[in-house]
RNA sequence: UGGGGCGUCGCCAAGCGGUAAGGCAUCGGUUUUUGGUACCGACAUCCUAGGUUCGAUUCCUAGCGCCCCAGCCA
């Protein structure tokens, strides 16, 4: 844990039963999982679920599984299982030698798929999809029973080992509990527990083509794992009683307990894997890395540490109430750990040329200036200063308001780390934009302090013209243009046009030299980062600063 | 109209019968070679109505509101 997390977890509902359970001796060692299912890549939402199961046996001590929910072949795809492992481990934590798929465990489900059967619990279904969803009424109604509820145990025996030879195809029939047909809860009523899918498994090939519903490797999955608790999201709710119903009717080694919690929603941002895999596939975004997007690989694109991440789940809490999180509250996180760490470097992102008409023509110099005010081991290095320099167009106002402490015509500002330098006059082309400034600096002021005492009302960047870099730096701002998108249906309607503004900017020339991929601060604009997969010199922002004097303008 | 869950500050979120933590945001102010940071200060009576109690956000009752469930998805 770096310092910039809070010490003192808050208190949540989840921690209060681990703890109780290990001081009642309930547990002697908690055992969690994270269990996500390889159709996509991980975003903030599952950052949660990952920090609170692993975070959870930190605290407790025990262990926390990364267990592929792999039960869907046609669904699931080996690329995202190995971006899966990389973004867990770049988050911070760790499983060990706990790596298990749900696929590792068909032959056991099947087997107790066929305790069931024989226990007159299971039988298997021969009604198509369509009659199936007809029979099983609606949410005032019961359902009603298959006509093929009541076979015999042989017939259900010998249909189900036909299903698993491949016997039949897709859809043709399928295997189902047979619980409660009138139950009030849809998931009791008769689940569907396998099904024929004719696709081949990444792992397991083709030695399969019944493969298990989530509902009854999950459970079992658990058990098999003696995992303790077994942590999912609030629409899981509703199908605990299955769950327990399950583990109650076989004859597994352990007996876990599930426990719910609300899933997490920023503003300004869509959490769906079924949105985020369209925004890919359609081409909105450049893809699942894109730093727009809301994933952990998009996430570390963009700059944004896994300190950060972590942190901002820790803020956000754990709670059962559904909530929306104010995204300003992401971005707090994100600078607070930035704030710490990052190294500081000057660059102009909208270059307005000034020339100091009393600086020796053709002569430079090299100024000292500070890596990290908030870090003093972070050291220092020099910058470069001529007569021609760069300096942020919005740095300067021809008439400026009353409350505007930055260059005009006539005052006087600090260049950091440099000097005092007064405007003396602004060029303008035909068209009247100013395009150069003239000014004049102060020899005495170097470093950036008068020694007679004068004092300015602001310091700003800036970068030698001649020692300049040029790097293209992509300004990415919220993916969505309101607040809560797809509220009024398609989230694609919702897309923010303007989420990435492509520039061409001037920086100093260590930045080029530097090859980290550290997030580092362009000082008074944001935080900033290599992009690490363009070829030249490309940085994407992470964040910008706050901005009180663009807030109250 | 069935089943389940939830309602505490603008947004998150503690609280578990004893008189409303904290964070984000916002608004003031101090410091400052980043209009950044840091620091100081301001900022809620707990969905409603009854009831129990010396005392209720916490217990009971009745309402109201919001979310989830009718995949051979997870």
């Amino acid at each position: 844990m770096s310092e910039t997390e809070t010490p003192a977890p808050v208190s949540n509902f989840l921690r209060d039963i681990v703890s109780a359970d290990l001081t009642s001796g309930k547990h002697k060692e908690i055992v969690t999982r994270f269990p996500p299912e390889p159709n996509g890549y991980l975003h903030i939402g599952h950052a949660k679920a990952i920090c609170i199961n692993f975070g959870l046996v930190q605290e407790f001590g025990g262990r926390c599984h990364l267990r592929y929910d792999d039960t869907n072949p046609a669904k699931e795809e080996q690329e995202y299982i190995d971006a899966i492992e990389a973004d867990v481990r770049w988050l911070g934590f760790d499983w060990g030698k706990h790596l298990y798929h749900a696929s590792d465990y068909f032959e056991q489900l099947y087997q107790w798929a066929e305790h069931l059967i024989e226990k007159g619990m299971a039988y298997v279904d021969d009604q198509t999809p369509d009659e199936m969803r007809l029979n099983r009424g609606t949410l005032t109604e019961g359902g009603k029973p298959s006509p093929f509820r009541d076979r015999a145990v042989a017939e259900n025996l010998d249909l189900f080992r036909r299903m698993k030879a491949g016997e039949f195809p897709n859809g043709a029939r399928t295997l189902r509990a047979k619980i409660d047909m009138a139950s009030g809860n849809i998931n009791l009523r008769d689940p569907v527990l396998y099904r024929i899918i004719h696709t081949p498994h990444p792992r397991t090939g083709t030695t399969w083509c019944i493969f298990p519903m989530y509902d009854y490797a999950h459970g079992q999955s658990d058990a098999l794992e003696h995992i303790t608790h077994s942590l999912c999201t609030l629409e899981y709710d509703d199908h605990r009683p299955l769950y327990d119903w399950l583990l109650e009717h076989l004859p597994v080694p352990a007996r876990p307990r599930q426990y719910e919690f609300a899933r997490l929603n920023i503003t300004y941002t869509i959490l769906s894997k079924r949105h985020l895999t369209q925004f890919v596939r359609d081409g909105h975004v450049d893809g699942w890395d894109d730093p727009r997007m809301p994933t952990i690989a998009g996430m570390r694109r963009r700059g944004i540490p896994p300190e950060a991440i972590r942190e901002f789940v820790k803020r956000a809490g754990v709670a059962r109430a559904n909530s929306v999180v104010d995204m300003a509250m992401f971005d707090a996180a994100v600078r607070d750990h930035l704030n710490k760490s990052a190294s500081r470097y000057m660059g102009v992102l909208k270059p307005l040329k000034v020339v100091i008409e009393n600086y020796p023509e053709g002569s430079s110099e090299e100024l000292d200036a500070v890596n990290n005010p908030e870090d003093p081991a972070a050291g220092s290095r020099k910058v470069p200063f001529s007569r021609e320099l760069y300096i942020e167009q919005d740095d300067f106002m021809e008439n400026p308001p009353k409350k505007f402490f930055r260059l005009s015509p006539g005052t006087e500002v600090r260049l950091r780390y440099a000097y005092f330098i007064t405007c003396r006059q602004a060029i303008k082309d035909a068209a009247g934009n100013v395009i150069e400034l003239r000014c004049t600096y102060d020899p005495a002021t170097k470093g950036g302090n008068a020694p007679d005492g004068r004092k300015v009302k602001a310091t700003m960047h800036w970068v030698s013209a001649t020692h300049a870099v040029n790097a293209e730096v992509r300004l990415y701002s919220t993916l969505f243009n309101r607040p809560d998108p797809g509220a009024d249906g398609d989230p694609v309607k919702d897309l923010n046009p303007a989420s990435l503004d492509v520039i061409e900017a001037k920086l100093e020339p260590a930045l080029a030299a530097r090859n980290g991929k550290d997030t580092v601060q362009f000082e008074r604009l944001g935080y900033f980062v290599r992009d690490s997969k363009a070829k030249g010199l490309v940085f994407n922002r992470t964040v910008g600063l706050r901005d009180s004097f663009a807030k109250a303008t």
